[in-house]
DNA sequence: GCGACATTGTTTTTT
DNA sequence: ACAATGTCGC
């Protein structure tokens, strides 16, 4: 193509982080503003005008999608299927880093990977063998307290002995962990990182060689970055190699993950020279939607500051329907849609957006009740299936056999009379002369010490596993994957749930099937890999599609946290009430309270055309009505962007509508009211939820802050 | 090994 | 409210 063209379908700002000097550069890249399209822009410049090679160039992404989508685009650009180029997640090439370097990043070479189910599963068994009480040490705190010192690149033998008892069994639980993984030959998705970090910092030669590679590194989603990833880019791109950073501090939104808005700063100060330049320039939403989202946004404290403008036209103003209850909220949202379609409009351009999954519900009731189509994104994706992991598990045996987890997970999926009594023995030996459960259980049925049935039992398994191995040597994997299917049990086992669950069940190990022979080595990514590996891998690290089908005219449903990056003609952003949207949880502190609102800017910012909030004046939730107040963000939005609207049509509502003295009375007390508390002091009753016994009230106390109490204990006086 | 019953937690999610 | 675990008795 044509060079000129290149920079022809660009704006100012675009061009200038495009044609950019081959030096560092940070492009904070508004919504809408052609974020993806500078990033791909930029590569194909670097290869065409600057004569880079594809191999001297890496691209970070946080997901497939994203990875794939850019792939897609620069190879649609340039013309022509560009190999060598590293373009991938950040887990992804580090995982490619390991593989191809399996050796001295001191892993078997046929490692496997523990998704975070797998994760929580050996840290429960790895509880259990250090003999702590699940009550007092929640494996969730563990898993978590291991995932956070990876993040920071901490290993066991970094952390101190603070003298905090906890602190120091956590520590415990994690060299405990990380001793059962390099034993069983698998690795976490934090360990891809670190590990690979380890590797190239502990090999000054690797080093050498992939910092000499790579001439360019380009990242995506900045903002979203946790200390070890940035670790890890610091690493690789040394002191000579420029970073291309694109990102927006304004859609951080996994500050509780772990990512580190923060980086943003420090890349200015780590990369000598960095350039900034600014999208500002908005080609996806109407003035008004992005007025309220400017506004919005504006609450936030230590931005680093960008106002998005767009030349098109204001549009029509911002829906604010107040609800009666949820039900009342999911109808008029319905309404609303069925109207578009009716005016000839698609409904996959409509989106329903909220805070948290439970909300998606009430909305699908109304849809089929409606029937509109429509797709719930985020649920349990194919790989994540119990049915397909415990395939997925067999697999790995053959791969791996000493990779205990799975091990752990079939020995008895199907059950075949080998009990936790069993498995304790297994386990125990194994442990004695540290050495798999593969081989562990192969000594005992060899030796004296099984008994009868159990000895049977498991040598029933390792037959079966032998058998497996033996017989998949050298077919293609689809047909290893039938084997496994048609010997393991799986089958029969399933079929004898009778309900539709079971009938999936089954339909799923088939679908398996197919994808296994749907499935091709890509000689960049799996180079290094066998077939079985290969595939194995890519499960784990892309879990597969949620729900969704393309080809049907469906409404889209989705967490405002998945709908990052998406766009929609009319958005709806429903539940905007206190409790909800901010979440209960993020209010207290300020610094969660902005990711609040970030999540909130994200939101408003899908929408290419029309957005409509709602919020409604009762909700049951978790069983009990709560009565929130309106969400702060609807205040944050100047009023002459919204229009507040009524439903078209009388509803049913008033049936059951209490007075509004019932409405918010409860004990005695009053949304509103000044009460007195015996530690706390005075305050106002801001909100209340429950009934009788369990009734809780939240007060605003003057010195004591904001407080949930039970009112049948708070013992309140009515001042 | 399975079904019945109790307990528990319930923001957001990728890899 | 409700689903997803965990526990217990046969």
């Amino acid at each position: 193509m044509d060079v000129s063209q290149l920079l022809d379908q660009l704006n100012d700002a675009q061009r200038q982080a495009v044609a950019a000097p081959p030096q560092s550069l940070l492009v904070l890249a508004g919504a809408g503003s052609g974020k993806t399209r500078v990033l791909v822009h930029r590569i194909a410049w670097l290869i065409q005008v600057e004569g880079i090679s594809p191999l001297g160039v890496m691209a970070v992404t946080f997901t497939n999608k994203a990875a794939n989508e850019m792939r897609g685009r620069i190879e649609g650009l340039l013309g022509i299927p560009v190999s060598g180029l590293w373009v991938g997640t950040f887990h992804g090439l580090s995982h490619r880093l390991l593989r191809r370097h399996w050796e001295k990043a001191k892993l078997p070479q046929g490692f496997q990977i523990l998704d975070s189910e797998d994760q929580l599963r050996l840290v429960k068994r790895v509880l259990r063998s250090l003999d702590l009480d699940e009550e007092r040490w929640p494996p969730r705190q563990a898993q978590g307290f291991i995932n956070t010192q990876k993040d920071k690149g901490l290993r066991p033998q970094h952390l101190d002995d603070t003298g905090d008892a906890t602190n120091r069994q956590m520590i415990r639980i994690y060299s405990a962990y990380q001793a059962a993984c390099e034993r069983s030959g698998v690795v976490d998705f934090a360990e891809l990182l670190l590990r690979s970090l380890e590797l190239l910092r502990d090999n000054p030669d690797l080093l050498k060689h992939y910092q000499g590679r790579f001439r360019h590194l380009m990242v995506d989603e900045f903002q979203d970055t946790n200390e070890l990833q940035y670790a890890w880019l610091r690493l690789i791109a040394g002191t000579q190699t420029p970073v291309f950073a694109v990102g927006d501090d304004d859609q951080s939104i996994y500050g509780w993950r772990g990512a580190k808005v923060e980086n943003i700063r420090s890349f200015q100060k780590d990369f000598k020279g960095t350039e900034v330049v600014r999208l500002e320039q908005n080609y996806r939403s109407t003035a008004t939607i992005l007025n309220a989202a400017n506004a919005l946004i504006e609450n936030n404290d230590g931005r680093l500051g960008k106002q998005l403008w767009t030349a098109g036209d204001q549009g029509e103003p911002i829906s604010l329907y107040t609800a009666y209850d949820e039900r009342d909220e999911a109808r008029y949202v319905a309404e609303q849609i069925r109207d578009w379609f009716n005016q000839g409009n698609q409904r996959k351009e409509v989106a329903v957006l909220y805070r948290s999954n439970a909300q998606s519900r009430v909305f699908e009731e109304t849809f089929i009740s409606m029937q509109i189509p429509y797709v719930v994104y985020g649920g349990l994706r194919f790989f994540e299936r119990a049915e397909i992991k415990d395939a997925l598990a067999y697999m790995r045996l053959l791969a791996n056999t000493s990779d205990d987890p799975s091990f752990e997970r079939v020995v008895n999926q199907p059950p075949r009379g080998i009990g936790d009594r069993t498995m304790a023995q297994v386990r125990e030996f194994a442990r004695a002369k540290q050495i798999s459960l593969w081989q562990a259980a192969g000594e005992l049925v060899q030796g004296s010490q099984l008994t009868g049935r159990a000895r049977n039992a498991v040598a029933g398994f390792l037959g079966l596993v032998h058998q497996l191995i033996q017989s998949c040597e050298g077919l293609p994997l689809y047909e290893q994957v039938e084997h496994m299917i048609d010997q393991s049990g799986l089958v029969p086992h399933f079929e004898k749930d009778k309900t539709d669950k079971g009938q999936s069940r089954i339909e799923n190990l088939q679908e398996l099937v197919t994808a296994a022979r749907g499935f091709r080595l890509d000689p960049d990514e799996h180079a290094d890999m066998d077939e079985l590996t290969a595939f194995l891998s890519h499960a784990a690290l892309e879990a597969g599609e949620g729900q969704g089908d393309p080809w049907e005219d469906c409404v889209q449903m989705m967490t405002l946290h998945s709908a990052k990056g998406l766009e929609f003609e009319q958005v709806f952003l429903c539940g905007m009430e206190e409790g909800l949207f901010p979440h209960r949880m993020s209010m207290e502190e300020p610094g969660r309270l902005e990711e609040e609102r970030r999540l909130c800017y994200v939101g408003i910012t899908r929408a290419q055309k029309k957005l409509t909030l709602s919020c409604a004046e009762r909700r049951r939730l978790f069983g009990s009505d709560t009565y929130n107040a309106p969400s702060r963000f609807i205040g944050e939005i100047p009023n002459e962007f919204i229009e507040e609207v009524r439903s078209s049509v009388m509803t049913s509502e008033p049936v059951y509508r209490p007075s509004a003295v019932a409405d918010t009375e409860v004990g005695g007390f009053r949304i509103g009211q000044h009460v007195r508390h015996a530690k706390f002091g005075d305050g106002m009753i801001t909100n209340y939820e429950g009934h009788g016994s369990s009734a809780r009230v939240q007060v605003n106390f003057e010195m004591a802050g904001s407080k949930w109490l039970v009112l049948a204990y708070a013992n309140l006086q009515a001042v």
